[in-house]
DNA sequence: ATAGAAACGTACCGGCCGGTACGAATGGGC
DNA sequence: GCCCATTCGTACCGGCCGGTACGTTTCTAT
């Protein structure tokens, strides 16, 4: 990462600083209905020579973890965050339900849900990227019930894993279901019904 | 294997009978992890040339729809026989879990799951017959509520679409988790906290 | 001014894809 | 015995893939 140095910037300018090539790899994984984007597309839509995108990635993996990597940062914090606010418990069970079914930012699904389910396609730094997310998110999901349950927020019939794992599926497959098209009502009503269990 | 004769070799090798390129279709698709299954592979596996594939099939689109139809002939037609057989409506519940969770024919996930998971992969005609068959399944779901309701063995507060909808994507699920490796008593778990709400 | 390091893009590589032209090998009808 | 319709597989096509060798351009350091 030689041109990560503030001080010293070599050679020329300094290409669309890998952010305008993660922003539209980005993108394009996710909102592409296509089978799959190929690296010779994403450096056509960024306006990047191919070399300059393997200079920067390494490799397809090492691009496609960039991406997943960047947008768990960028649109799973607040997801995270809400996980983590000062809400009762019943009030987030609300608003992760809208977050899934409304929020224009799942208009096109989830970048996260949408490689899990193609994670064969990628390489061994993705996959493995994915599964490293796959445990956090089942972690604060986990720690969120956990949570719930001390407070006397929630009877809690349940194992804390099923239910996180649950919580995660239902999640998931909403988002998946609004990306397959489907009226953001009708996977409300979906989600709602499956969210009933945990109330 | 029927006209695999072992007399004449060479010359007119008696076309493998469809059948056998189906079957090694089928398990190629359903079985393999790998990204996608090409046609050459499958002609590899079926020990049967490529123009003869296409012969019989015309193209890539045509032996996937022809695959997909056959299992739903084979193995979903269990599943149809479930939904109409003269149990009653709790003991089709417990029959459907136990399908999804620990049927070995699911051991290796669903082909009608797996490929609609992935259906921008296939061509039109294939896509078509998912889009059908997925109204057909809907269709039998509903009738199964509103049969349950009619008798009295579902007190449904729920309109039978979403009741269809939802059993079909909670099947889904389990399905596609056990192709993952999920233990099927984990799978079982999950299935029954899903299915719980339709009781 | 000038040398040289650094980042650039053109133009290419081998490999696999879906799909097909075409000649070789065969059987049935006579 | 002979012919012809039929059915086979070899060997090929153009196209796209992920990935790279290498000459060119642009800026920094002196």
């Amino acid at each position: 990462m030689s041109n990560a140095d503030s001080g010293v910037r070599p050679g020329r300018p300094i290409a669309r600083n890998r952010e305008h090539v993660l922003e539209t790899a980005m993108n394009a994984y996710w909102k592409d209905d296509r089978v799959a984007v190929s690296v010779n597309a994403i450096c056509a839509l960024a306006g990047v020579s191919k070399p300059s995108l393997y200079r920067e990635f390494g490799s397809e993996d090492g691009l496609s973890a960039a991406v997943l990597e960047r947008y768990g940062q960028t649109v799973l914090a607040s997801l995270q965050a809400l996980l983590s606010s000062p809400q009762t418990y019943s009030a987030k069970l609300d608003a992760l339900t809208s977050f899934a079914s409304d929020d224009p930012q799942m208009d096109a699904g989830c970048l996260f849900v949408k490689m899990r389910a193609t994670r064969s396609r990628f390489g061994p730094q993705t996959q493995a990227l994915l599964t490293a997310m796959e445990a956090a998110f089942q972690e604060h999901y986990a720690r969120f019930f956990t949570e719930a349950a001390e407070r006397g927020e929630w009877c809690g019939g349940i194992a804390t894993e099923l239910a996180a794992s649950y919580l995660q599926e239902q999640l998931g497959l909403a988002v998946s279901q609004r990306a397959a098209g489907k009226h953001p009502e009708s996977v409300r009503a979906f989600l709602e019904l499956a969210m009933s269990v945990l109330r």
